[in-house]
DNA sequence: GCAAAAACATGATTAAAATCATAATCACTT
DNA sequence: AAGTGATTATGATTTTAATCATGTTTTTGC
């Protein structure tokens, strides 16, 4: 860990416009800035760990960081995928828990930490700011119901085809054969997005190549079919 | 639905101690209870449904409401059961979305409907009330994170070991022979807090019984041996 | 009190996915 | 450039739990 020469101030912050932070006023907004510090993280670092006290809250300002659960049998569920403009350890410091979840970095980042005290006052001052933040919190426990219906409900082909495809929304970008998840995953992580072992995301992605939905580059995977892979991902497709 | 004759004000409900609303300021209480109405409600009745629109946000008095998501096999994924102070539908009202599940009563019940706009009225001018808000959706959210993990990472055994110690934690009184759970679940209800087949619930509470960790009474489950049952529900007991 | 419908129970079979085992490949370090 | 460790891959086997089938018991509505 680093802190950065150059730490732009949350006012100029590109990352911002679609954080949390995005109607932050001008004054509220220099607070938080003043009192933050931009960090470079390198994959594999470890950001918190869950069972710990939360200090303050992380901004990604550019890179990706997965929050998950390590369960008893020792395989790590993964929440989320956080990228750039997402926020991380919010909830356990509002929720005054210690963490529930790690948070490791999956792609090299920079992070912005702003400690507890000015978060806070600026969230007790700052209504639009704190019914933003209760808005994100109520969106997030309805995406964790569906995780949750789909995880006891689905099959693992299914939810692997719907993984595919959310991760292609969000790190897909265009190429001439189709839809590249531009995002390095090893298959061990990726089994534990979808809650399965790692040998069954290995068989099932051979199976998604055979049957020409997906195709590998290097480390990355490229979606070919996405109807396919929506109706795999249905009960009934 | 009927609205009851004696409409209890919120300032003297024995309930609201345990409740989101154990600590709003008695003229914001005032204009709470003036706007709400008490309805009572019998088994099998439906508060809401997934999809429509929250018009308000609903208290127990008295009594137990499952609300679930209904999977896409039809099959109901019960997320909680709330009983006496809690409040339902408050999530997908601040998150301005639809419902994100749906609502229906499991023991008959006394539930007070406020609507939206008292209620959101409060919320901007107690600020105290809605940092409580923010602190029950952001433990909610943690039990989710939780949820998924057990649902993806442990068996069916475990999960229903740990959803009787659960249900014997919340709903159980002390008897001679040991803690009864009390209140009727169905095991087709109990398949959908666990997230299994109604005959898989049906096999491993005979096992359980055989195996002198619970005993049936009528409707009911009695918990002989929650020792017992908590070894069951770790992974490596 | 009786018929119909739910709910509970149990057996047999099938299907899904985990686990165990082994090997090949890749990627990083020295 | 070789060696080490991590990752990917594939096969065989076992385990778990779903599904299908059938029967019994309990509840509920008339």
């Amino acid at each position: 860990m680093k802190v950065q020469p150059k730490n732009t101030p949350c006012e100029l912050c590109m990352s911002r416009k679609f954080s949390l932070f995005a109607d932050v006023t001008e004054p509220h907004l220099c607070q938080l800035s003043d009192s933050k510090n931009l960090i470079t993280h390198k994959k594999g670092q470890i950001l918190f760990y869950e069972g710990t006290k939360p200090l303050g809250v992380f901004c990604i300002s550019d890179g990706v960081v997965k929050v998950y659960k390590t369960a008893s049998n020792g395989k790590e569920q993964i929440i989320r995928l956080a990228k750039k403009g997402d926020f991380l350890g919010y909830a356990s410091l509002l929720g005054e828990e210690a963490y529930s979840n790690s948070a490791t970095i999956v792609e090299d980042a920079n992070i912005c930490f702003v400690p507890r005290e000015p978060f806070l006052k600026v969230l007790a001052e700052d209504t639009a700011f704190h019914r933003r933040v209760t808005k994100a919190l109520c969106h997030d426990l309805g995406i964790m119901e569906s995780k949750l219906t789909d995880a006891t409900q689905k099959s693992i082909r299914e939810r692997l085809a719907f993984t595919l495809l959310k991760l292609s929304e969000t790190y897909g970008i265009d190429g001439k054969e189709g839809e590249k998840i531009d995002i390095v995953l090893t298959r061990e992580e990726i089994a534990g997005i979808v809650g399965t072992a790692t040998e069954t995301v290995i068989r099932l992605l051979s199976e998604f190549k055979k049957d020409d939905l997906i195709d590998f580059q290097g480390k990355k995977i490229i979606v070919l079919d996405k109807k396919g892979l929506a109706r795999l991902s249905d009960f009934y497709g």
